[in-house]
RNA sequence: GUGUCCGUAGCUCAGCUGGAUAGAGCAACGGCCUUCUAAGCCGUGGGUCGGGGGUUCGAAUCCCUUCGGGCACACCA
């Protein structure tokens, strides 16, 4: 469906056609004097060097054209050459009735449906999750909605980090625990317990005691240090021979997998994330050889210090490209490689027409040489759209990265949990009557919306400050105001249909008056948002648009009766005027994901 | 050093392809609940858009330069 500024541009680009000048100056924009003017268009300005007459008398000669138009309530030139202009009340009514027509409101649907891969998890198995793993998780799981909605078809993966040290490190500090289970009897035949060795619990105390004691700190004693050297030679040990298929570390690795998958899809499950493929290093593991293999025998790869390297420096490049490293000079993979035997993978299963990676900024260098790599060794097909989504640092108050008070990392779990529990204890205290699960999946519902909308309302790549206590204050541009104000719309909804009324009978007319016309243009701009979050995999646009789209209905709200309207056509209108921002609200937080509850 | 992102109100941030008086939220101050949820609405005060130059009829926005900050710079992930 054409946007209203598409419509008004060609209405206006007639205009300036039938004045014997060119269309394309016709192009409108959002007003910035919203005072004086809905749509405005400066192409006589423009024009006015090419024509060589003043841009006034080009906007009254265009104006003039204009006078009659139905779309418009007023056309006029101002001052230097501005044409401000106002929409019909009716072209306004029915390009929202029309919207509602349409397939999801008028988005525009691409001809086919493009498959895009999503890389947005990055967890790390036996390690809890901290709070940097929450923007990428949140980032990911928006676009990939939006990127839904908009058509196509997305595959979101978590590409878990379960192959590396980290457990070696766990297995490690088992067999210092528990030197008699079978896994670490040389003679044991099998076959392995079915049982894993640890719970949960104890899965998640193991590897930062394991962590710790791999590490020595500066001020360390000697013999310390070199306690530490051999425990984290041994834990690369156990890493290696775990890789190269040795038995009983591989049935730890089940152990651990098995563990620690349940208690991953319980923390994502908890901020409403979901991932279509639960894949990891490991799946990608065995195909590395024949991957590397195929790097030489192209002649895409070469030794360079010792290491295999794919050289991905660029003449126009303005910058110093190091290569992409393949194997280490002890012939051992790395991370690049991983992600190259995963791209080839993806391709192999899915023929995705994009695989967009949502992680930290810092790791742009590493997906620049990656993506480079890719498309010379043919991996993918040149139009393959490879593109990185990186996010910046989520600080504390202070300004540095964020920390419990105790200074440590602070967990998921930890901090989703003191969320959930203030805004319990808020949402008790306005509805006392109100039974207490509702009141704790209410309060979890306003926690997520709290959590996710002040990340996602801030542009992915910059830097925040995560602050509990101005999230939890849930006042002006946060998730709560904007479930407060589709809980507000439900109660009036609710309140209608127990009078008697029907909204789905309730029939949209012209505006009213100032507050009523804003909010219905403001419903107009629903298709640019979303297709706009889209292109540019930008979450923050959807955010701004509801946020406009609240306060306007907000306005709206306090300034009209609603229900005690005495004109049936009035309150008609005003019904489905409400029933139609809820929808468009609702669709807008589901993209975010996060959704509303009935009372809060 | 090289690259990269950023510098907008006291604080946290918006500002789409350059357009008319640079916008929100918090904080400050003043109004609005016998009436559809005050997690709200209305209003006031507060800015050399880091500095300088350039392109343009017109620049927070584009180009150059300079200062200040974050981050990354082959065998970690």
């Amino acid at each position: 469906m054409e946007k209203v500024l598409e419509l008004i541009s060609k209405e206006v680009g007639d205009a300036f056609e039938a004045a014997g000048y060119d269309r394309e100056l016709g192009r409108a924009t959002i007003s910035n004097r919203p005072d004086l003017c809905e749509y405005q268009c400066n192409g006589a300005m423009a024009g006015a060097k090419k024509y060589g007459k003043a841009p006034f008398i080009i906007a009254d000669e265009v104006a003039a054209k204009l006078q009659d138009n139905p779309a418009f309530e007023k056309v006029e030139s101002v001052k230097p050459g501005f044409l401000n202009i106002i929409l019909s009340g009716d072209f306004v009514r029915s390009y929202i009735v029309k919207m509602l027509h349409e397939k999801r409101f008028g988005i525009t649907l691409p001809g086919h449906e493009p498959t895009i891969v999503l890389d947005y998890g990055g967890a790390n198995v036996a390690k809890p999750l901290h709070v940097g793993h929450l923007r990428p998780a949140i980032i990911g799981e928006a676009v990939k909605r939006i990127l839904k909605y908009n058509g196509n078809k997305v595959i979101g993966d978590i590409h878990m980090g379960d192959w590396g040290t980290q457990m070696g490190l766990v297995i490690t500090e088992l067999k210092c625990r528990h030197p008699e289970l079978p896994y670490f009897d040389p003679d044991f035949e099998g076959p392995y317990p079915k049982e894993p060795p640890f719970t949960i619990e104890e899965l998640a105390e193991i590897y930062p005691a394991a962590s710790a004691k791999s590490k020595a700190a500066e001020d360390a004693s000697e013999e310390e240090k070199k306690a530490a050297q051999e425990y984290k030679a041994a834990a690369l040990d156990a890493t290696k021979r775990m890789q190269q298929g040795y038995k009983p570390y591989r049935a730890i690795w089940h152990h651990i997998m098995n563990v620690s998958l349940p208690d991953l899809k319980k923390n994502y499950d908890s901020l409403d994330v979901h991932f279509d493929l639960w894949k990891g290093e490991s799946d990608v593991h065995d195909d590395i050889p024949g991957m590397v293999e195929y790097f030489k025998q192209h002649g895409y790869a070469h030794e360079s210090q010792g290491a295999l390297v794919v050289d991905v420096a660029d003449e126009k490049d303005a910058k110093e490209m190091p290569p992409c490293i393949i194997l280490k000079s002890d012939g051992a993979a790395l991370y690049a490689t991983t992600d190259l035997a995963t791209i080839q993978e993806r391709m192999k299963e899915y023929h995705p027409d994009g695989i967009y990676y949502f992680t930290d900024k810092r790791q742009a260098l590493h997906f620049e040489q990656v993506f480079r790599t890719a498309k010379k060794t043919k991996l993918v097909m040149p139009e393959t759209e490879l593109r990185f989504v990186g996010n910046g640092t989520m600080n504390g108050a202070d300004g540095k990265p964020f920390k419990t008070r105790a200074g440590g990392v602070m967990h998921l779990e930890a901090l989703v949990q003191e969320i959930n529990d203030k805004m319990y204890e808020r949402v008790k205290a306005s509805n006392p009557d109100m039974p207490d699960d509702e009141a704790r999946s209410t309060a979890n519902k306003v926690a997520l919306s709290a959590l996710k909308y002040g990340d996602l309302s801030n542009q992915p790549a910059k830097d925040y400050i995560f602050d509990i206590e101005k999230f939890t204050s849930f006042e002006g541009d946060t998730g709560p105001y904007i479930l407060y104000t589709m809980v507000r719309i439900k109660s009036i909804l609710k309140k209608f249909e127990a009078e008697g009324g029907n909204v789905k009978e309730a029939k949209l007319g012209d505006p009213q008056n100032e507050a009523m016309k804003n909010l219905m243009l403001l419903l107009t701009r629903f298709a640019d948002a979303v297709e706009g979050a889209a292109k540019d995999l930008a979450p923050n646009r959807v955010c701004a648009y509801i946020y406009d789209l609240s306060n306007a209905f907000n306005s709206f709200y306090h300034g009209t009766k609603i229900l005690a309207e005495a004109d049936p056509d009035k309150k008609s209108s005003y019904i489905a005027l409400l029933s139609i921002t809820l929808k468009i609200l609702e669709t807008c937080i589901d993209m975010l994901g996060f959704s509303a509850p009935e009372k809060m």
